[in-house]
DNA sequence: AAGTAGAATGTTCACGTTAACAAAAGGAAG
DNA sequence: CTTCCTTTTGTTAACGTGAACATTCTACTT
């Protein structure tokens, strides 16, 4: 392995001299800076990160953290977080991927490991780690879940507006029983889903009807069968907010499998965007959660925040965007 | 930060007593050792790996690298390697995730920063980079894609035979006009399929007909089309073996178009087992390729080479796995 | 009791880099 | 030509760890 001690002795200069010629310090001459910047290239020079680590006190590590790799994370979301943090992080940094749960204990990670944090944050089982992060005062970024602490940046979408907005496409399209299969009892998701939900009837003048409300856990299967439950009741909704795409598609299967068609006979909308969402027959409209411009936003916060530019630890929302498909029919106004 | 040297002040003893008391080592009294663990868990110590590493010769870091990360990898191939290299890769190693496009020059990219690399390969792009790789020395292992170079360890899925025995169960169900979508011209993988949708076919004695070969490019546009062409023959083929599941979702979406029904009409079979082959309407019946388990396979491969185990520079196929679900008709053999 | 082998621990150096301080070289002013 | 800055370069130490070699301590043999 090539050093900068090498380089020095064909240079004939000390090899500080060389490390200030490859940082381009404005200490050195023109000259001697270009002779040595050639010999480097030629000697096909690679700096040894752990060496700049361990004198600089920097890891040039940022470590992007999921809830968990194994369980429950979708395909998706994998694609979309990673491609996002990917397109902003420099060949400079390192990018470590690990799941939470990968880790029995945390001590293995501070500081000198990671110059900063990205939490692609999916459980509220992950405020241990948060706390373990904070007090190790690694800098870092929540993304994705809604963090009740104050003096954390957190990044999210906006889920209570993206909500209203589909459930106003509904009424806009002459709905006006509309259903929620609601998410996940517990989670701060399906709290703010519902809430928009519910905004958007308000707004318009709508009563809420609690047999409207069904119960889910952000699965196929409960889509499914709340959906079998809200067919069966005498005045069938003519639209479903589903409050994930996973559920929308149970839910259509629930509909065909009660010989009932989308949109035909009921509309169905529903959250996320997933990938397959394009290729449901019909192809769901649904509300797209823009994770890969949280990952990006993030990312550039986290960033941002190594360069030493101070950050506000504040809140920040991102603006879904509402995709219009084929599975939400107009109906008449009556 | 606290170092062995802070905890050997404390425990009264020399810091390379602290170093082999912490590694374990052999030569260390029972009390003696017991008693500088209890120091270091007590003062919260956490080991500098960049130090380690510089004196070590080694990075304690993975890489891996799929073809590009921003463009044409699919979320559940990324999912499922992630996922299968996570389960393998040991605290002990870092995990470092970057796309191969994402590097303009590949200097950065030595034996210093990566004890070993992981190729998730999806591209003859690929090749300069697995040039790159074994020319720094750098132990690693080319995943997913068939290499032609002997001396590489490289595992990929089987897909001739998976593709076998997949038109080999439209046949055991009385299939005899059987089409096939092919994946994207000059790729090993198309080349293979189509050899055992081939091999299968001779093996019954059935004819091949040319007109039951349709081109595509592994997207859901071209299994679209190229079904459109065979449903226009003059005798239908009764069923189709797609080389991927996107394109059978095309072809699916193909037949409904056209008014026919999947498996009524048509029967359908797919490659691959994206996640969504079984939201589909109906559920695909497909080759699983076992992604995870060939991610599992190579990180073990790997790591096993990095503990000094010389592994055999083989190919290794891993055996696929037919799903069956519901886009496949028995027919009454005639 | 002395000698000795072996176990346990300590000293010192090295890894490749940057930083603080030191020194030399060059140029301007008197 | 001194003297004194300023610019450029060199010397040395430091980061935290592990390895080679050195030393001390123990326990056993004679």
């Amino acid at each position: 392995m090539v050093t900068i001690k090498d380089i020095a002795k064909l240079a004939n200069v000390s090899h500080t001299t060389v490390s200030r010629a490859l940082n381009n310090s404005p200490l050195i001459k023109e000259p001697t800076k270009k002779k040595i910047l050639e010999i480097a290239a030629q000697m096909n020079y690679t700096p040894n990160f752990n060496a700049k680590s361990l004198v600089k006190q920097k890891s040039y590590t940022i470590g992007l953290f999921y809830t968990s790799i194994s369980n429950g994370t979708s395909p998706s979301f994998f694609a979309d977080t990673l491609k996002g943090v990917n397109s902003v992080i420099s060949q400079e940094y390192n990018l470590f991927v690990r799941g939470i749960d990968d880790y029995s204990d945390y001590s293995s990670i501070g500081r000198q490991r990671y110059d900063g944090i990205l939490l692609m944050s999916q459980s509220v089982n992950d405020n241990a780690f948060i706390y373990h992060v904070m007090e190790k005062n690694i800098p870092f970024v929540v993304l994705n879940r809604d963090i009740e602490e104050k003096n954390i940046i957190n990044i999210l979408s906006d889920d209570k507006e993206g909500a209203r907005q589909a459930v106003e496409y509904l009424i806009e399209h002459g709905h006006s029983d509309i259903a929620i299969i609601e998410g996940k009892q517990g989670f701060k998701s399906s709290q703010q889903r519902k809430e928009g939900y519910i905004s958007a009837l308000i707004q318009h003048g709508i009563q809420i009807r609690s047999e409207y409300s069904a119960s889910g856990n952000y699965d196929m299967e409960s889509g499914y069968r709340a959906m079998e439950q809200l067919l069966s009741l005498n005045t069938r909704p003519t639209a479903v907010f589903c409050s994930n795409d996973d559920m929308a598609i149970g839910a259509m299967n629930a509909i065909f499998a009660n010989e009932l068609k989308v949109p035909d006979d009921v509309s169905v909308v529903g959250f996320d965007d997933i990938g397959f969402a394009q290729y449901t027959m019909p192809r769901l409209t649904t509300v797209k959660r823009p994770v890969e411009q949280i990952s990006v936003e993030g990312a550039k916060k986290l960033l941002s925040l190594l360069n030493g530019n101070e950050q506000r630890k504040e809140k920040i929302l991102a603006n879904t965007e509402l995709m219009i498909r084929d599975s939400v029919k107009t109906l008449a106004k009556c």
